[in-house]
DNA sequence: GGCACTG
DNA sequence: CAGTGCCAACGCTAG
DNA sequence: CTAGCG
C-alpha cells in the first residue's frame, strides 16, 4: 500500500508495512495510545510525522540522531539511546569514534525510512546533532535553550528570548525562535561551519553571560537550581558541544497535548498572542501551509562568527 | 519496541 | 514458553 | 576530584 493512502487513514491500527520507495518499513502497534489524557496514539505520530516530513528533513538532514524513546508512551519509562545496532541495512548510519576511543554507530537523519522507523521504536522527540557528518567538529548552528523557571511565564520568555535577539544584531548577528513545545522557547544562530565547537561554545556563553548581567531581574546562567530565583529564565548555552543536541524545529514533545517545538516570527514573539500549547500535531500543518516556515533561513544563512566574538570581546 | 538471553 | 535485561555518554563548571 | 545539571 502506498505509505500516503495508508498514512492519511483516519483511524489506524495494528501493524502496517509500507514502501518507500524499494524500502518496507514495518509501523507496528499503530493505536497503542501514547498521550493517555489526549487520546493521541502511536498511529497518530506517525500520521505527524509523514505529514510533516517535508519540512522537518531538512533540519536532520546529515546529522547524527540522538533517540529518545517512549515504547510505552509519554507517561511510561524512557531511555536514551545512540548505539543503533539493530537498523535495516539500508538506514543511513555513521560510526563516530569517542574520546575513549570506542566506536558508536549513530543514524543519520534526512531521509523518511529513518524518520518514520525512529517513530515507530517511540522516539517521539527527533534530536539532531548541531554539526554535520561531513564536518562533525563543527556546529553550523549555535542554540540558546531558553529554560523558565518554576512561576516564570511565557511571557517573560518572550521578553528574554528579545533581549538576546538584540544584542546578537548588535554584534552582526541574525537570529531565529522557535518554542521548546514545553514552556521555554529556543534561539538559533545559523552559522557557516567554520569555527570548532569550543569557539562557538565560548562565544555562546559571553552573549548568555551579558544578557543576564543587563537584565538580572528576569535573566540568569546560574546553573545551580537553588540560586536561580522564582521567576528567572535561565539562558542555557552549555548545549553548544559536540554529541550534545536540541530538540528539531517542528519535532513532536512527549508533553501533554502532543505539543509541537513550532518556528515563530519575531512578531509573534513580540506580540505574545501566542503560546506553546497553540501548536500540537494537530495545528502545525496548518500553520505551515498558511504562514509557511520561519526557519528557513536557519539552513541558508551561513553567518560567519569572527567579527562578531571581535565585538564582544569590546563589549 | 524489539532483540538476546535465561530457565 | 514467559520473563528479564538492555538500550547514554559526556561536557561543563561551581565548589 | 566530585556533584549537579541537562
Ligand atoms: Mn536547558
Ligand atoms: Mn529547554
Amino acid at each position: 500500500m502506498s505509505a500516503a493512502k495508508a498514512l492519511e487513514a483516519r483511524e489506524l491500527k495494528g501493524d502496517l508495512t509500507i514502501k518507500l520507495g524499494r524500502r518496507l518499513i514495518q509501523l507496528t502497534h499503530l493505536d497503542k495510545i501514547y498521550w493517555p489524557d489526549d487520546g493521541y496514539t502511536k498511529g497518530d505520530l506517525l500520521r505527524y510525522y509523514f505529514k510533516v516530513s517535508k519540512y522537518i528533513l531538512p533540519y536532520l538532514r546529515d546529522r547524527p540522531l540522538i533517540l529518545k524513546r517512549y515504547p510505552d508512551g509519554i507517561e511510561g519509562e524512557s531511555f536514551h539511546q545512540h548505539d543503533v545496532d539493530e537498523a535495516p541495512e539500508d538506514l543511513r548510519l555513521v560510526s563516530i569514534e569517542m574520546g575513549d576511543g570506542h566506536k558508536v554507530d549513530y543514524l543519520v537523519g534526512g531521509d523518511l525510512a529513518t524518520l518514520l522507523y525512529t517513530a515507530n521504536l517511540g522516539a517521539i522527540e527527533c534530536h539532531p546533532w548541531h554539526s554535520r557528518i561531513d564536518n562533525l567538529d563543527r556546529p553550523d548552528w549555535i542554540v540558546f535553550d531558553l529554560d523558565p523557571g518554576e512561576g516564570a511565564t511565557f511571557d517573560r520568555v518572550c521578553e528574554v528570548a528579545l533581549k538576546v535577539r538584540d544584542l546578537l544584531e548588535s554584534v552582526g548577528l541574525a537570529s531565529y525562535a522557535k518554542t521548546s513545545g514545553s514552556r521555554g522557547i529556543h534561539v538559533f544562530v545559523p552559522l557557516r561551519a567554520e569555527h570548532d565547537y569550543d569557539q562557538a561554545a565560548r562565544f555562546a556563553a559571553r552573549i548568555a553571560s551579558a544578557v543576564a548581567r543587563e537584565n538580572p531581574a528576569i535573566a540568569t546562567v546560574e546553573r545551580t537550581l537553588q540560586r536561580r530565583r522564582a521567576g528567572q529564565i535561565y539562558v542555557d548555552h552549555l548545549q553548544n558541544a559536540r554529541g550534545k543536541s536540541i530538540v528539531a524545529p517542528y519535532s513532536v514533545r512527549p508533553r501533554p497535548g502532543a505539543t509541537v517545538s513550532t518556528p515563530l516570527e519575531w512578531q509573534e514573539v513580540i506580540d505574545r498572542k501566542i503560546g506553546p500549547q497553540d501548536f500540537t500535531i494537530e495545528t502545525v500543518l496548518q500553520r505551515i501551509s498558511e504562514k509557511g516556515d520561519p526557519f528557513k533561513p536557519v539552513l541558508r544563512q551561513k553567518q560567519r562568527l569572527r567579527q562578531a566574538i571581535k565585538k564582544i570581546g569590546s563589549m
